[in-house]
DNA sequence: TCGTTTTTGTCGGTTAAGCAACAAAGGAGC
DNA sequence: GCTCCTTTGTTGCTTAACCGACAAAAACGA
């Protein structure tokens, strides 16, 4: 499961690697001057100075790579602001909730013009599988479990990744946008209590919720 | 012959094109970074994402990668300033000279403080090699040869390869550098002498020199 | 509508790149 | 001198990338 997650980016062939980053770059290059249904495969391939065959070892389809893209420039974003090794804590679930508020805001300023709204959805699939991810760590790993008994980690995952999704959405949906870190530090109650919540009733009453 | 040079340039393997670029590009990268001695082999494959033995298929050894690291500046600074389909004149023949001057001058404000002078040589054997084939295409192909005859364009190329680099060299290495363009103004009538003076006696006094 | 061109997705055979392991040459320190 | 460690080149075997060709689907223009 672990190894699952660490085969994709450590024990792959450095082939592979070095060809899906050239894909990457090139489309993304691509679409800063082109719309995405006017790219073809051929041209990605060119620009990646790799042939259209090992396009398709890769990727099914173009579709399949504006997936990965959305995928790697979400963890990228991530990551940069939380370190695979950061453990969970108020102030760093707000800060996911920051950067999840940025990575939105950032995505509408430079890719709306070029791909308007249509996908969206594929966005927000990626978005919240790897926060879903991401949350899982600080659950399995943290203190947090250890020392309350937090049962059900996969659903407290589920629950908090689609909370924070949401709430970043309304926030860069919203007009008059206040700072992200005032927008965030409001919601920050509300996102914390379903993911650290006592679920069963015995533990509530312990704690007096 | 022709098709010798661009077989080098287009038919290569696209695989075998991308690793040579890679390496020459994590070459230069470590070389602002490290001395040339400091840097080792396995470094430079890291860097370049290729795996070392990939790097001595390419190259016997770094002293390789450096002469032909020289050889594509080169050849860089040439085609930026006169594309392979310029034709013979004094004019660019001037260029040239100018754009071998600006070359020197380029490498030792930003390789000097690197690696000294100990490598010169490799520079300026590169550099001619690659001027003596420039010239010869202009030779062959150039209404220069059909129209006045000249002989021995292998060694007019030679004779005017040695000329411009050595005359390159001595701007560079002059203390009150004048404007490139003033001094390759003075030394263009005696290179361009070598170069289209007719040969033989007959030619010459048909042309009343 | 039909015919033409472009693009897509796939396939088997070829070639370059990756890898692990090796001996040998150098260098640093004792 | 000696050892220990790093770096250098080299080698067989494995794997991913290249290539040309193909049929089928889309896109395009008459």
């Amino acid at each position: 499961m672990v190894t699952n997650e660490l085969v994709k980016a450590d024990k792959l062939d450095p082939r592979t690697k070095r060809t899906r980053e050239l894909l990457l770059q090139a489309f993304m290059q691509l679409l800063m001057t082109k719309s995405f249904d006017s790219v073809t495969v051929q041209e990605i391939a060119d620009q990646a100075t790799v042939n259209r065959a090992t396009f398709y070892a890769h990727f099914s389809d173009k579709y399949a790579l504006l997936d990965y893209a959305f995928a790697e420039s979400f963890k990228k974003a991530l990551y940069s602001k939380l370190p695979p090794d950061s453990k969970f804590s108020p102030m760093n679930l707000q800060l996911l909730l920051q950067t999840v508020c940025g990575f939105l805001d950032e995505l509408h300023t430079h890719c709306t013009s070029s791909m308007g709204t249509q996908f969206d959805s594929l966005v927000e699939q990626q978005a919240k599988v790897h926060l879903y991810e991401f949350l899982l760590g600080w659950l399995r790993e943290g203190k947090l479990a250890q020392s309350t008994g937090l049962h059900n980690p996969e659903l407290r995952a589920t629950v908090t990744s689609w909370a924070i999704y949401g709430t970043a959405v309304r926030w860069s949906h919203s007009e008059q946008k206040e700072s992200v870190e005032e927008f965030a530090r409001q919601a920050l109650p509300l996102i914390l209590a379903g993911l650290v919540v006592p679920a069963d009733v015995a533990t509530r009453k312990k704690i007096g919720i």
